[in-house]
DNA sequence: TCTAGGTACGACAATCTGTCGTCAAGGTCA
DNA sequence: TGACCTTGACGACAGATTGTCGTACCTAGA
């Protein structure tokens, strides 16, 4: 399971806390459901109970209120995902992708540039 | 529904007319069931129904006995899937799927130069 | 001790997934 | 013509996943 996929709901919780870095579970609610919805904290603890149980989150017990975070960067975790998707369809390889974006023009010259520079500095090391 | 993404066994099925082209129903269980169980006739069907309607495979009904082909290459569906991945995750941009994926060295030398090679074409264009 | 807020965990409906069975349509062959 | 076979259409099913909620338990502080 070293490669789990996320729920939206359960990527959802991820989003919070990439952007919010070590949250309780309270404030994870507070920005999921704006709605005040008390019934919502089994919901919230249930998905992180999950998250935890893939991996993907760490929770720090030392205080009664637990606190959560991220044990996988939002890079991290995209590019598990570009691997799978990678070595599911492609035989592992990147460039079949990357080759029908570019006919498909689906990657701008921006883009483009900014791949190019990334693979050079690569090269280089 | 543009975007569809597919479960094992549908994607089981697109390997299978991928790699053949044009097939009929009898062709593709017996690439997927090599043991000739007769119980999984109505299995394939099923799969094939559901892959139409995604929109990705098409129907020849003009005999009676209907070939199928794969309306969507396995590029343009892996890198539909990529696309997908990178507007949930990163905001649509490549540059950081890849940019993790060289520092984790998960891309080899070999990969990297086909990659700056796919990307210097393109720009030229 | 009592209460408020938090955690643990079981349960639930809805959906998805893979599988199968049944039936009808159409052709084949004695 | 009638028995038979292959195929397509479709409903049904169990199991897993997903999102949600309720209840019981625990701990800190009044």
């Amino acid at each position: 399971m070293s490669n789990p996929s996320l729920a939206p709901a359960e990527l959802a919780v991820m989003e919070v806390l990439w952007d919010g870095g070590q949250l309780t579970a309270r404030a994870i609610r507070e920005q999921l459901y704006p709605k005040e919805s008390k019934s919502q904290h089994g919901t919230v603890q249930n998905l992180l109970q999950r998250l935890e149980k893939k991996g993907l989150i760490e929770r720090d017990r030392s205080l009664p209120v637990h606190l959560f975070s991220a044990s996988l960067s939002r890079e991290a975790y995209a590019s598990s995902q570009l691997e799978s998707l990678a070595d599911k369809l492609t035989g592992g390889s990147l460039a079949p992708l990357i080759t029908h974006l570019m006919q498909e023009k689906k990657i701008s010259r921006k883009e483009l540039n900014r791949l190019r520079k990334i693979l050079d500095e690569g090269g280089k090391s």
